[in-house]
DNA sequence: AGAACATATCGATAAGCGTCGATGTCTTGA
DNA sequence: TCAAGACATCGACGCTTATCGATATGTTCT
């Protein structure tokens, strides 16, 4: 080390890396948001969202979504279930039909987040 | 028609459908924001974006993100080209290094949409 | 020119995902 | 009790994606 030092490089004085300025998203809470954000990263399942929430009071039937694609009922059925096990709709049975409501307090808080990182 | 109207039945009456309050996505606007969603929509990714942004001047060399992660370097290159290629961030080679920045207009419009929908 | 280093690209593999038709479950009205 | 309708689940298919090791490209120092 006595020896090499009489040879130190430019490299090592103007260093590439820059410091933090603030506290990076956590890896835990990495783990945690991106299946939020997995959900809703689909053309037909942000279709969907934003279908519900554009229904009055917030709610919609699936008969109503159904009709807005032009896809299989079961696979609107899916989707409505990767959107309601993220937490991002409710699911309620009302006689024969089902209804979904968006959970408006999940989508605040996931876009607060995703604006936070800009 | 006139036959059947004499049989109306309550189905008919109390329709399970609600009105929308308002315009819901587009398919074509659905269509152009799901990639930046899905660019977004996983956990090394996120944290790439967060680390970047979270250094000073909003950029970062790529060896200080390979260094925060337990990945090869070509997985980590990777995930880089796919948030590049939706415009989430900018790349510029500086001699041997290349400098990775947040795009932050672009992460703070997508949680605009985000916020929207909600 | 050649060595060392930083980063990107390639090819392969395994896992995940969107879609469908067929079928099951539950509710309502006859 | 039975038939019809609304929605969910299942199993299968093809496509996409995350990851890696190996290798290519480009830059700087000797």
């Amino acid at each position: 080390m006595s020896k090499s030092s009489l040879s130190l490089t430019p490299v090592e004085t103007v260093a590439c890396c820059s410091p933090l300025s603030r506290e990076p998203l956590s890896r835990s809470d990495a783990e945690r948001i991106a299946p939020l954000l997995k959900a809703l990263a689909d053309p037909v399942r942000l279709r969907l969202m934003s279908l519900i929430a554009s229904h009055q009071g917030g709610e919609a039937c699936v008969c109503d979504l159904n009709e807005a694609f032009d896809l299989s009922q079961p696979t609107i059925s899916h989707h409505l279930k990767v959107l309601h096990e993220v937490g991002l709709i409710d699911r309620e049975k009302r006689g024969v039909w089902v209804y979904y409501r968006a959970r408006s307090e999940a989508l605040a808080g996931l876009a607060a987040l995703v604006g936070t990182a800009a």
